[in-house]
DNA sequence: GCGGCGGTTGCAAACGATTTGCAGAATGAA
DNA sequence: TTCATTCTGCAAATCGTTTGCAACCGCCGC
C-alpha cells in the first residue's frame, strides 16, 4: 500500500535497495551498490554523467551506469525524467511508490523543485475517454525563473533541446 | 488578436508564411519555401528527418533543415515538441497563435492526437506563487493506447528515451 | 538590369548522449 | 570450490544535432 503522505521520505537504506535487486534475481555488484548509494543520497533528478561524477573515482564505467539505469528503470526502482535538454535524469523511487511526480525547473540556474501537484486525474480521464485511448499517462514539467534569478537579465537556459541561445527577437 | 476558436485552421497560404520571413528581414530561399510548404501541408509534429523525407529529393540538405527550424522557432513560426524519443518535432504556428498546445500519443503506433486541453492556468499560477517562481510555463504530453491498438499485446514504443523494450515487469 | 554585401546552403567533420560487441572478471548457486 | 551466468570495462558504433568553410544566391541600391 502507499502512504497517504508521499512527500520526501528518509532515504531508504542501501540494504533495502540491494534487497530489491536480489528479489529480482539480479546480482549485487560493486558498481550497482555505488550507483544506488549515490541515488539514495542525492534525491534529485541526476543525469548519468552526474551520477558518474558523484561516484568515487573510477568506481564504475559510464557505460555501466547507462546499463544499470536501464535495469533499475525496468525494475521500477528509478523514474526517468526529461527536462528537454537532451540528457535523461533519474530519481530513486520508493518501494511503495510509483515515482510519478513532476518538477519546476529554473531556466537560468537549473535549480529543481520537486512538486506534489499533478495533472487533474479526472481531466486526464476525460481526455482519454474523449479520444478512445486507454492506459493513459502523461509527462509534465514546469519551467520558470526561481526567486534568485528574477530580475537577472543575463542569458537563459532554453527549455528547448540542447544549447543555443534562447530566442531574443520573436 | 487571437480568434476565440483556435482549433485546426485552414493551412495558411505559403505566401503568407514567406511574408513573415520577409518581415523579419530573412531571405526567401528555395529550401525555406519547401520546408514551410511541407509544414503547411502536414499539420502534425514532424521530426527534421521526416521533413527531409517529405521534401522532393535533394531539395534541401538535412543540416539546412536543422538551421531553418532553429530560425523558424526563434521567429515563433514553429513550435518545438518533445515526445521523449530523442528526436525534436515541429509544427507550424498560426500567425495569431502562440502555438502552445499538447498531444496524446499512442505508444504503439505513434498516432498523434492534437489536444485543446491544457494544464489549468490557475493551478499553474498557484504552483508558481507557492515556489516564488515567475515566467512559468510547462511541457505536457499524454501517452496511451489508441482505439486501434488496444488489446494488441505486441511490443510497445516506450515513451522513455530512445529504443529498448518497455518495462514489462514492475 | 547589374553589382555587391551578407545571409544561406551543401558537405563533411565534429559533438554529446547513449548503445553495443567482446573478452575478461565477479557473483550466486550447487 | 566449481560453474554457469551475469556483469563490467573498454572501445567502437549509433543517432540526433551542430558547426566550419567555401561556394552561392536573394535582395537592395544604383
Amino acid at each position: 500500500m502507499k502512504s497517504a503522505c508521499s512527500h520526501r521520505h528518509e532515504p531508504e537504506p542501501l540494504a533495502a535497495l540491494t534487497g530489491r535487486l536480489r528479489q529480482h534475481a539480479r546480482k549485487i555488484t560493486g558498481p550497482r551498490q555505488a550507483i544506488l548509494d549515490v541515488l539514495r543520497r542525492l534525491p534529485h533528478p541526476l543525469t548519468n554523467k552526474e551520477i558518474h561524477a558523484a561516484l568515487p573515482k573510477g568506481d564504475c564505467d559510464l557505460a555501466t551506469i547507462y546499463r544499470s539505469m536501464h535495469l533499475l528503470e525496468e525494475m521500477g526502482m528509478v523514474q526517468r525524467f526529461d527536462f528537454g535538454d537532451g540528457a535523461a535524469r533519474f530519481e530513486l523511487v520508493g518501494a511503495d511508490d510509483d515515482g510519478h511526480h513532476h518538477h519546476l525547473v529554473c531556466v537560468r540556474c537549473t535549480e529543481i523543485v520537486e512538486l506534489e501537484d499533478c495533472f487533474p486525474r479526472e481531466l486526464e480521464q476525460r481526455i482519454a475517454a474523449r479520444n478512445g485511448f486507454t492506459a493513459i499517462t502523461h509527462k509534465l514539467e514546469f519551467f520558470g525563473l526561481c526567486p534568485g534569478c528574477q530580475g537577472d537579465r543575463s542569458a537563459v537556459v532554453s527549455p528547448a533541446q540542447h544549447s543555443r541561445p534562447a530566442a531574443t527577437g520573436a
